[in-house]
DNA sequence: ATATGTGCAAACTCTTTGCATGGAG
DNA sequence: CTCCATGCAAAGAGTTTGCACATAT
């Protein structure tokens, strides 16, 4: 039975205005506009029912802690630049990979990252 | 001036001999076989140099710490229980993605992620 | 009424930093 | 003999957990 909180929304609704992927502590910090009493646990709690439920997504760059988005529906492959090592979503999505396992391996799901450098940064 | 001191050989060591990358605590147990007062800052320290050297590869998953590796040259697909949420390696290599990249992004790598289950948490 | 959700504080994990000692060159 | 490297301890980020109170149903 999940119920309908005033901070789930608030957190919810913080993630839908933004336009960009948010940390925790920013989800907090625009989320206690609504709700001034919300607190980080709940916060960590909540994103972390919501990303088991596929209602938000957890977006990880290198070396950099997650950051959390509404899903987009596609799964895009990114690119990270050798130069400035920022990462890039490719907006067209990558063809799937024949690949036959070894052994008992399941494959379910395969993701693709490419290496290069971005415009900015061409050499 | 780099120094050639038993615990970078340790460390080395300790990386080459495994079958697949492994996290600094990884890092340390087998490396403290070779240097029993080995510590956890000089593993941290020197993954660290040995990385911007590119002497080590920095291995990202969601959800997980990084793990490191030598540079291994070919790709290897990687392999990522979603059981036991260990990390394997396939020894044989994944075919090229044509992939066409958008504006002026220059692609000079790429690295696969499956996702599924291994023999031990086949569901 | 009742069980789930919340918020605080404390615990935990991973990583970095300060500083005195150790050892490669 | 000089410095760079090491190892300890402590600090710092990010995240999780225990527990009493609040509140949606």
């Amino acid at each position: 039975m999940v119920r309908n909180t005033r901070q789930r929304r608030a957190i919810l609704q913080a993630i839908a205005q933004a336009s960009r992927p948010l940390r925790p502590a920013e989800i907090l910090e625009f989320g206690q506009k609504q709700v001034p009493s919300l607190g980080l646990t709940t916060i960590y709690r909540n994103i972390r029912e919501m990303v088991d439920e596929g209602r938000l997504v957890r977006v990880e760059y290198p070396g950099q802690p997650p950051l959390f988005e509404l899903p987009t529906g596609k799964s895009l492959p990114h690119f990270v630049c050798r130069g400035c090592r920022q990462v890039f979503y490719f907006d067209h999505e990558a063809p799937d990979i024949p690949y036959d396992p070894p052994g008992n391996f399941i494959i379910e799901g395969q993701e693709v990252v490419f290496y290069g450098h971005c415009p900015d940064c061409a050499p």
